[in-house]
DNA sequence: CATGATATCTGACTTTAGTCAGATATCTGG
DNA sequence: CCAGATATCTGACTAAAGTCAGATATCATG
């Protein structure tokens, strides 16, 4: 019915008036809208006042006077950094702290309202997620992790339970050859996850070994994700890694079940092979030679 | 790994980013934004000087200021309305169509620009109408249309497209008894579209027949709109116009492969009984009395 | 320690948005 | 035709945001 523009453009005025919606409450607190957000950019953890500016895309003349009257209200104190006196750090009084979970109740308010009496819930959430990993997409941080932090067993728990779904006889993590997290770390291999505005929506391991070769695990991309070139991205990251560490030679083993993959493996330079191991999972072998 | 409210807020903050992206490029025009929206206004149609000023949510004396500036400008025209001359409408001259069109232009570059490199632009319109869908659930506006008329034919031919989707057999409409479009307006009967904001987001039809009863027929909701009980909403008002319409006794029939249509007729009043027509199609057939 | 770079601050502005009371013209219903 | 309602306009204001030139203090470097 409507032509691509046309949807964009519609999403566009729904989501305008919800979030100019925000801006009113914030404006509730009797405080103007460009002290609220310094408010509430030093609460969520911005302490230098260079990067709140760049944050926020503030004038510095205007920035020192936001400062000034939160300030003033007693909201927030500053003072010089000690290494150098020339940057100046800010920080919460009580008072400050007070009126900024009065703020993020207000947020989190906005964001139940946005969801309340919705009876998919989850499908809306997905939808905002894949929105707003598509608009971050440039903002997409791949680092390198150890493969037991919590965002790290977050992405490997949601790819396991991906594997269960796609896999017609499921998948039982202990079932596979389970890869030890220390050949997950460097100096023998790495763990890279891709981080979108603090949501982590992708990782992918690269496991030593001491066959003459690293392997390639678990590479998955979040389905909010997909369609950006993510695997692409992650894949190349960890070639990069696996050049700086040395090594020469590349393996995986992946499932026919996941096509997708697949197809990313053979247009980027990979190659087949026979089965090298005996995971009873993967039914596709690949080589590349770095 | 981030809870409902943290998520809504993150796609809050990349879409306040995209959005503002699009008010900067208007301002590039030299012109400010509340003079710019008021000529949008005007170029989408809106022509009398109240409705816009309420759909901008301006103050009448502001509304007037910009009318003058977009008259200085000669980007517009005003006239009081020959019907009633207190009220004035504005339309757009040779030069406000010009500058209109170009404000267009930006619009939908910033649109295609949200699209671009995403290899999935079908997930990602249809997320972004769900969610537009959601937003403006409280705007959504049920309109008596002619079945022949577009809106209704879209609606119906994504209804068709639907159930050929669901039926493991296919569907296919010829087969079906394709109720006589004037069966389906008054007096005989009606036929409902739910409009939000210019997208048909559901449909259904009130068949008249000489039987006894009416029929409801065609009960669609866009995938992008389910959850915001838009279903009840459309049964609710065929209801209200069947009895507008001396009809005492409703009758339905649906198939066991639309779990979620069997179960909202039940939740509302509605009765199984045995088959009272030979479509090849349906399986259940429901009754209400009104 | 002089010099140029950097970070912040201050003062003096402008533009935009918005508010509000009253003026003006017109319409509607008795 | 009159009284009250309605739609728009005008003038006089305020608040917020933003701009810009220059002042001040500090740092890095030769």
């Amino acid at each position: 019915m409507l032509d691509p523009a046309s949807r964009v453009r519609r999403f566009n005025r729904a989501v305008t008036s919800a979030v100019g919606a925000l801006d009113t409450s914030f404006l509730g607190r009797g405080r103007p809208l460009g002290a609220a957000r310094v408010l509430n950019a030093i609460g969520h953890g911005r302490s230098e006042v260079a990067e709140i500016r760049d944050y926020l895309g503030l004038d510095s003349g205007l920035m020192s006077r936001l400062l000034r009257s939160l300030e003033d209200e007693g909201l927030i104190e500053t003072a010089a950094r000690e290494d150098d006196a020339r940057r100046r750090m800010a920080k919460l009084t009580r008072a400050g702290r007070r009126e900024f979970t009065a703020y993020e109740a207000l947020s989190n308010a906005q964001a139940e309202g946005l969801l309340a009496q919705h009876s998919q819930r989850d499908a809306l959430l997905a939808a905002m997620d894949l929105i707003a990993s598509a608009l971050t997409r440039e903002r997409v941080a791949l680092e390198e992790m150890d493969p037991r932090c919590d965002q790290a067993r977050y992405c490997l728990g949601e790819y396991y339970a991906e594997l269960g779904r796609r896999f017609s006889q499921g998948f039982d993590v202990s079932l596979s050859r389970d890869p030890d997290a220390k050949d997950m770390r460097r100096p023998r291999g790495t763990f890279l996850v891709a981080i979108s505005d603090t949501l982590p929506i992708g990782c992918v391991g690269l496991k030593g070994t001491d066959h003459g070769y690293a392997e390639i695990k678990r590479l998955w991309v979040a389905p909010a994700a997909r369609g950006l070139r993510l695997g692409r991205r992650l894949m190349d990251a960890t070639e990069s890694a696996a050049r700086e560490l040395g090594i020469a030679l590349l393996r995986l083993d992946t499932n026919s079940a996941l096509p997708e993959a697949g197809q990313l493996y053979r247009s980027t330079g990979w190659r087949e092979i026979p089965r090298f191991n005996d995971d009873p999972y993967p039914d596709l072998f690949f080589e590349k030679r770095l």
